[in-house]
DNA sequence: CGTATGACAACAA
DNA sequence: ATTGTTGCCATAC
């Protein structure tokens, strides 16, 4: 494998982060951009989870946009919100209530 | 190397 | 609350 990856350092972080949020608690994408050492860079952070297969254990799931909506076309959209509400998540009016679930360490 | 694109966000009106 | 604009950072062409 002589090939060089450019970004596995930055994915990486993305997925600690990611790994460490708390069941039943969301982040924005801009939080877990800053989290990962990317302040100001939601868009990456959605890139990033784009990029993650689809049958990742990681929680991308507690990922959601600034106004606690979810950022994601349907079909995925569906399991979003139904994991979420697993999770003890509820949707009102499809929003999420930031200021009663967004993790803040 | 310039442009367009995207699971975004902050701000102006 | 809604819509439009601008800023952001890495990728894809």
């Amino acid at each position: 494998m002589g090939t060089y990856n450019r970004d596995n350092d930055a994915i990486s972080r993305f997925c600690r982060v990611l790994a460490e949020i708390p069941r039943g608690q969301v982040v924005t994408y801009g939080d877990l951009a800053e989290m990962a050492g990317y302040p100001r860079a939601a868009r990456l952070a959605g890139q990033v989870l784009r990029r993650l297969p689809g049958d990742t254990k990681l929680p991308w799931h507690r990922v959601i946009n600034a106004q606690g909506r979810i950022s994601l076309p349907e079909p995925r959209a569906q399991r979003q919100r139904e994991r979420l509400e697993c999770e003890g998540i509820a949707l009102i009016k499809g929003r999420v209530d930031m200021g009663k679930y967004r993790w803040q360490p």
